[in-house]
DNA sequence: TGTACATCAGTGAACGCGCGTTCACTGATGTAC
DNA sequence: TGTACATCAGTGAACGCGCGTTCACTGATGTAC
């Protein structure tokens, strides 16, 4: 781990902030560019352009566990209810923010096959909203999970891809009615 | 409305059996390639390529549309909880077997700005899963309906990026979930 | 201390590729008189 | 019936583009003896 920084790191925070930008997809050479560097020298540290984009997902995996964490925390100082909430809303939020970035996180393109970025069953950021909900439902658990990860990430989809209004209340109100389904079985 | 069959409808047929054949994306040559005819040939009946998906993205809808409506029908025979889940697990069964239209129907890439092809609210589909829902929920039924397009939504996602599993029975499990969950409230 | 050599990050030109789209065209069909 | 012209679907060559990646290289730094 040496103190300097690395040409590796500036690529994946060029690559990152060029997705943040608005790039829908992003060149290996575009990044170069943007490192002031050769086309050429990402190839020093990364195989190819896969593995630059695996290195930036995985960053933006631990941003979004970030996220997460203090949404929950924060939510759960009033009811367990309200944590989850926040989660889902913190999920969105973080979506709208970077959208490319997001989509990188969990598209699987042919590119990547075989080998998933941040995977996020069995990743941190999977971790903070199993435990969540496992409060409410520790009969099933699992399928607990994944309705609540399915109805957050659904509609983080379906604003994105403007099916959706992207209202704070109307998120609000949807994962509410979730909620309190839940709570009730 | 001639009988004959035109150029504009094989290609959008040519594309559509692409993408369904595993293709993720699909050039405009490719499409005319398949076609049997000139690269230039598409252009006699689609301003440009985005026009050409536009048209097959309408079919796909009109394809979902059915299979939603025959999942409704055959399952509200039994209850009317079980309609729902049968459409929800209709959408999924849809996007898993053909998941590059999936994608590109719903996906709204830059290239679409501006022009969301079959846009499903307001759209056939998406009221066939409205009038469902709202036989659930007649308080809040745009609430009830955004939140059970996005667990069914964001499921199918979560499974064509295999960060879910494809199961059948996890499906319906998490939508029985969520169904219990609206009928109680 | 000096020399010889290995390592390593980055360069810059070039490759082959498929793409969307332009352009000017061909040749068949329909239609007016 | 014949001629002149317009319409229209499709052709084929060419454009400029940015891409991922290859190749042989340069020049600085570290290290062994």
């Amino acid at each position: 781990m040496s103190a300097a920084p690395s040409l590796r790191d500036l690529l994946v925070q060029r690559a990152t902030e060029l997705l943040d930008a608005g790039e829908h997809d992003v060149s290996l050479r575009a990044v170069a560019r943007a490192a002031g560097v050769s086309a050429m020298a990402p190839y020093r540290h990364f195989p190819d352009k896969a593995a630059l984009l695996r290195a930036v997902a995985e960053r933006a995996f631990a941003d979004l566990h970030d996220d997460l964490v203090a949404a929950d925390t924060h939510g759960a100082r009033e009811t367990i209810g309200r944590a989850l909430v926040e989660q889902g809303a913190a999920y969105v939020a973080f979506a709208r923010r970077r959208p490319a970035l997001f989509r990188l996180m969990f598209t699987d393109t042919a590119a990547k096959d075989g080998c998933l970025p941040g995977d996020m069953t069995g990743g941190e950021a999977y971790r903070v909203l199993a435990r969540r909900v496992a409060s409410f439902d520790p009969d099933d658990p699992d399928t607990a999970t994944m309705a609540a990860w399915s109805i957050v990430h659904g509609m983080t989809l379906l604003i994105l891809d403007r099916r959706l209004p992207p209202e704070p209340a109307a998120v609000h109100a949807a994962l509410d009615l979730f909620v309190a389904g839940l709570s009730r079985t």
